[in-house]
DNA sequence: CAGATTGTTATCCATATGGCTAAGTAATCA
DNA sequence: TGATTACTTAGCCATATGGATAACAATCTG
């Protein structure tokens, strides 16, 4: 279950994949069409791509000899949940701290 | 800059590092407090420290022999910009997809 | 059918990552 | 001062990662 936010973090920590899915937000994609302006070979953008549908990012349908690739919503909510729990956390004591501060400062310094 | 979006999510992308993250909400602790619990020698904790300071998401002062780590709120908002940006984009597009569907549902199926 | 397209599989390679032990330094305590 | 505490540094090791080439397979297209 939480294995799996390690694989949604690590694919999303290469320039490369989160270029992939910034194109998909704009509609599917053949993998031909994905590889343009990638400088790496193509079995290499494969693994990028191997890597995205594994951490349940994205998923593919193949029609004659075209894989096309889709991008998939659910997963990145995960990663976004982690985050905003995580952030409003530490948000939070930082709002205590400053809160503190500002009562700090309120008090007669030394005059 | 957005080389530092590899950092953050690669250092997000390790259950040991998102449980000091997950402590460090509770507030500052002293290196040896966060390394209890993990089953792994100190250097090798140290080394996730590491990977958490310098993607940017910790810092450290040392005070005598004791070095007390602190949560930077910076950095993780950086992550859910990305994260909720392109997610609202493809959130977005399911959205007219679904209103598409439910379109063609309406639409007299063949007739 | 011949040839071009569009992947796919199999290997290989260099570097990064995540773990270890051993040994060293720098405070603090008895 | 000697021992203990709390890191720190320096290697070493196995596996993962991100890249490459070469060769194969399965469509289309003419």
């Amino acid at each position: 279950m939480d294995n799996n936010l390690n694989d949604i973090f690590s694919a999303l920590a290469d320039p490369t994949r989160r270029a992939v899915i910034e194109r998909l937000t704009t509609g599917p994609a053949p993998v031909s069409e994905l590889h343009l302006g990638h400088d790496m070979a193509m079995p290499s953008f494969l693994k990028h791509l191997g890597k995205l549908e594994s951490a349940g990012l994205i998923h593919t349908a193949k029609a004659g000899r075209v894989r096309t690739v889709h991008l998939e919503a659910a997963p990145i909510a995960r990663a976004v949940d982690w985050l905003t729990h995580h952030r409003t956390l530490w948000e939070g004591r930082l709002d205590r701290l400053s809160a503190l501060a500002e009562h700090l400062e309120k008090e007669p310094k030394d005059g």
